[in-house]
Order: C-alpha cells, then structure tokens, then sequence
DNA sequence: AGCGACATGTAAGCGGTTACATGATTCT
DNA sequence: AGAATCATGTAACCGCTTACATGTCGCT
C-alpha cells in the first residue's frame, strides 16, 4: 500500500501531525498520490498499532493539541523494504477512453466536440501545473531539504508536465484523423 | 459511473449474458476499462432494476441456463446522455512515483535499478499489446460491427500503445539524468 | 460578523478485488 | 483423468470519498 508508505517516507524528514501530513501531500505528491484527510487519520492509528510509527502527545495552550507522529526504527526498514520493491505497473481507468470506444452512438460533431473538451481540459491542468507548482518547490527547498530530494521531487513534476504534454499532443493528432472517421 | 455505461455501450451491440459480458470486456476495453465477473453480474442486477435494461431467461438443456439482457429506450437515452457529459480528467495513481519520490533513501544503484525495472515492465507490456491485441480486432470484425466502431477501437488501441511507448522513453531519458544525481 | 488557519476525528457509502461455491460438457 | 469452457452467483474485505462534527484564534 503506497499511503502507508508515502507518510512513512514524510516522517523520515521529521516528526509530523495529520494535519501536517496533509499539507504535505497537498504540496508535493498530490499530482500522483492523493490523500483525503479522513484517510490519513484512520491510516496513521492504523500504523501506530503495527509500530511504523509512535505517536506523542503535544499540549498547547493557544491552539488546539497536537499528535505528532514519528518514524520507528522497524518503520524506516519497512519503507526502505518497499522503496526496492518492483510493483506491477497500475491499472489504468481512464473514462474518457470508455466514451471514445462507445461513440459510434453519436454524430460527427459530437465526436469532434468529445475530443476537444477533453483536450481543453488537458490545456487548463498543464497551466495549472506550470504556474503553480514550481513555487511551491522552490519555497519548501529554502528552508531544508536536501539535493537529491529535491532532484527527484523535481523527476516527478517533470513526469505530470510532459506526461500532459504528451496527452495533448496525442489528442490534437487524433483530431486531425478524426475528419476521416468512417460514416457507416 | 462508466461501468455501467460500458455496459450499455456493449448491449447496442446486441444483446448479452453477464458471461458474454465479461469476455467483451477483456477482449476489448480491458487496457484502460476493466471489470470482474461478480462486478458485472451485480452490475447487471442493479441496472435491471432502474429500467437501463431488461432480463430474459433463456433455458438451455445441454448447457446452463443463460439470463440475457438487453438496453431498454431508457438505457439509450442515458447512453446517449452520459457520452456527451464532459467528464474531469481521472487522478493519477502511479506507485511508482511515490517510490521515486523517497528515492533519497536509496543508494545510486538502487535508484537506477528502480527506474530500470520499471523501463523493464514496460517494455513487457508493449510487447503483449502489439503482438496480441490487433489479431483480437481483426477476429472481432470479421463477424460483424461497423467501420466506424472499429476504427474508434483503433484509436483507444493506438493510445493504449502510444503511452506505453511515450514513458518508456521517458523513463530511458530520465535514466540518462540519474547519472548526475546530487549525492547530498 | 465572518472567514481562514489550526487541529482533531467519526460515519456512511461506493466501487472494486479476492475468494468461495456449484455443476455440466467437451476436449486432450 | 484432468483441464478448459460454459454459466451463474454470494460474501468478505479494502481503499477511498463525502459528509458530518467540534472548537479556538487571528485577521479583515
């Protein structure tokens, strides 16, 4: 299970509360991993019963208390055991493909519109991905982190980049065939 | 939801089995839309009853009894409706990602190992795809179904192996990039 | 007065996977 | 004798999403 190991591999930076966590995920991997709040809570009482990780309870006055969670030694080899383990390559459900496969049931200009929004979309999130993620490495990286991290931070922003990118293109090729689809 | 729809989809063919079912769907949107056996037959019973589709049994002496379902006026009309809904573009889950996120917790050769691996994998997968999914085509469509349906199978099948194809070269390139990672 | 940040969680439901269960016929 | 094909389904579980629930502090 990649969440389980994905929060691991957060405290390895340092000890981290849920809401911690969330912001993190928010910032970093959320392009190819999401987490729902309510899932990393339930997840991280979860691990605190297998000994990945210990919680400590954090009084504060001002603000509500916090339980910060930290990385066990049995944690760390769990995460490096799963860090070289080879996974089977994911499942893709892509529902755009399902429309496509069953257009047959609509008119031409339908099957081109099909096309477009989904290109249009492509267009919006690769402007979103451009503008507002490199600032966010760019900040997380002045106050610590190392190198090496933060080069293959940056081999998983370029992936969502190119990978859009390359969607995109295939689309916009596609529509060009599109004009000799076949009427019978 | 698309399985349902696919569902749908399959019974404009003509009309099918849970048992028919499942095999159209390995044979033909498995690479980016599949589904299980008891997927389908619960599917199938909860669709009966919104009126999508009807059931007919069909007695058979030599072999089991078949229940065969066919699309209703009211299964077409939301066919027809839910092709033409713009749908949001599917989050990614890629666990591979996530390993190469905390790859800072592996050596140079781990790291390397870990994209090659996954190179490796992909480049099985392309392989099945191009030997034996155009033979399943061809079968298909020599009994019957039009040019237009065939060559929108052809696109998901052309997409299916041009993504394949785009992140192996992605990763081969990204390969090249590891040699230069940052040791701190 | 209202909103956003801080901080915790529970409950219900949904879609999907895996395992279990049955039983005849046909091919090797 | 054993495997594959035909044909149906149920049950348990798992990961994830959405909605619900509570309460403080600081800023505008």
């Amino acid at each position: 299970m990649s969440l389980e190991h994905a929060i691991l591999g957060f405290l390895t930076y340092r000890p981290l509360s849920g809401y911690d966590l969330k912001k993190f995920f928010d910032e970093s991997v959320r392009h190819f991993w999401s987490a729902t709040q309510s899932q990393i809570y339930r997840t991280l009482a979860r691990m605190s019963e297998t000994g990945w990780i210990e919680m400590e309870h954090i009084e504060q006055e001002d603000r509500p208390d916090r339980k910060v969670y930290h990385i066990t030694n049995e944690g760390r080899d769990e995460l490096r055991h799963w860090l070289t383990t080879p996974l089977d390559l994911p499942a893709i459900r892509h529902k755009w493909l399902v429309q496509v496969f069953f257009a047959d049931q609509l008119s031409d200009e339908e099957t081109i519109t099909l096309f477009e929004a989904h290109a249009e979309r492509l267009r919006q999130k690769l402007a979103l991905f451009r503008n507002g993620v490199q600032e966010v490495v760019e900040r997380r990286f002045t106050e610590g982190g190392s190198k090496r991290s933060r080069r293959l931070w940056q081999f998983t922003l370029d992936y969502g980049i190119a990978h859009l990118e390359w969607e995109l293109q295939w689309i916009e090729n596609a529509l060009k065939d599109l004009r000799y689809l076949p009427s019978d």
